[in-house]
DNA sequence: ATTTCATATTTGCCTTGGCGAATACGAAAA
DNA sequence: TTTTCGTATTCGCCAAGGCAAATATGAAAT
C-alpha cells in the first residue's frame, strides 16, 4: 500500500519535524541543524530516509544540497501535510522549530538561487548555523 | 508527541486495514477474521497494539469481545480518518475489505447487544465468520 | 465436571530501523 | 595540490515489533 510509506515516514519525532519544515519552503542540512539542534549525522540519515521513501527530492547547489518536498505531492501526502498542519495546535514542539525557523538570518538562504555562492560562503565561515552549537 | 503514537498504529498494513473497519461500526475478532482471512492471532496482536496505544475500546459480549474506536476520537485522530477516507480510492485492498464487510450474514452481529448470545452461537456453530477458511 | 469455542498471550526467531562515533566524499577555497 | 567545509555513509550495537506455532484463559454449553 502507497499509504503505508507515508505513515511510516511519518512516525519519527526527528522526521515529523523535518517535514514540518520543509512545509515551509527548501531548506539545506544547516539549516536542519540549526533548527533542530540535533546532531549533523542523525538529520543527514533521516533526510536520506525521506529520500528513499520518495517525500523530499533533492538539488545540489555548490556545496550545499537543498532538500524540498516532492511537488506536486501526491493526494495522500497533500491530505495529510494538511492534518499536520492542523495539529500544530497540539504540538508546542513543531511550533517553537517554526518559530526558529522564521529567525534565521534571511541572508543565510542556501536554497535561494539569487544569493550568490560567495556570499553564503563568507557568511557560513563568519559562524553559521551548522557551526551555532 | 502525540501524533507518533497516531503513526505509529498507521503505519502497518493490518492494523490500517482493522481500522479502516472499525470506522463502519465495532466489531468482533471473528469479523477481522472472516473479512481480512488472516490468522486469528495476528489480528489479535495488531487489535491489542491498537488497544496499548489507545486508538480503541473493547467490551466484553458473553465469549465474544467487541471492539470500537474510541470514542470521542481525538482530533487529530478524527483528522486522519478523513484522510483515510479520501485514500480510500486509491486503496482496493481497503475498498475489497469494506465490500466484504458490508456483505456478512447481518445476523451474525456480535456487537449488536439486541441478538441474544443464543442466536448467535446457533449462527456460529453452523459456519460462523471465523470457521469460514 | 468437562468440553467447546472465542480470544489472548507466550515463545523463539528475524528484520527494520534507531543511535553515536568515526570516516568518506566532493566541491570550492587557498 | 592541499585544505576546508557541508554533507553522506559506514560500523557496531541495541530495542521495537513483525511472524508462526503453540499454549493459556475464561465464559458458556453440555
Amino acid at each position: 500500500m502507497q499509504l503505508l510509506r507515508l505513515y511510516h515516514c511519518l512516525c519519527d519525532a526527528t522526521r515529523l519535524r523535518l517535514i514540518h519544515l520543509l512545509v515551509q519552503r527548501p531548506l539545506c542540512v544547516c539549516h536542519f541543524e540549526a533548527v533542530l539542534r540535533l546532531p549533523q549525522a542523525k538529520i543527514s540519515r533521516h533526510l536520506a530516509y525521506l529520500r528513499r521513501h520518495g517525500m523530499v527530492t533533492t538539488e545540489q547547489r555548490g556545496a550545499w544540497r537543498v532538500y524540498s518536498l516532492v511537488s506536486p505531492p501526491s493526494p495522500p501526502l497533500a491530505a495529510h501535510l494538511t492534518c499536520l498542519h492542523d495539529a500544530l495546535a497540539e504540538e508546542p514542539q513543531l511550533q517553537r522549530d517554526r518559530t526558529k525557523l522564521d529567525r534565521l538570518d534571511p541572508e543565510m538562504d542556501c536554497a535561494n538561487a539569487a544569493v550568490p555562492r560567495r556570499k553564503l560562503l563568507r557568511l557560513a565561515r563568519r559562524g553559521g548555523p551548522s557551526r551555532s552549537k
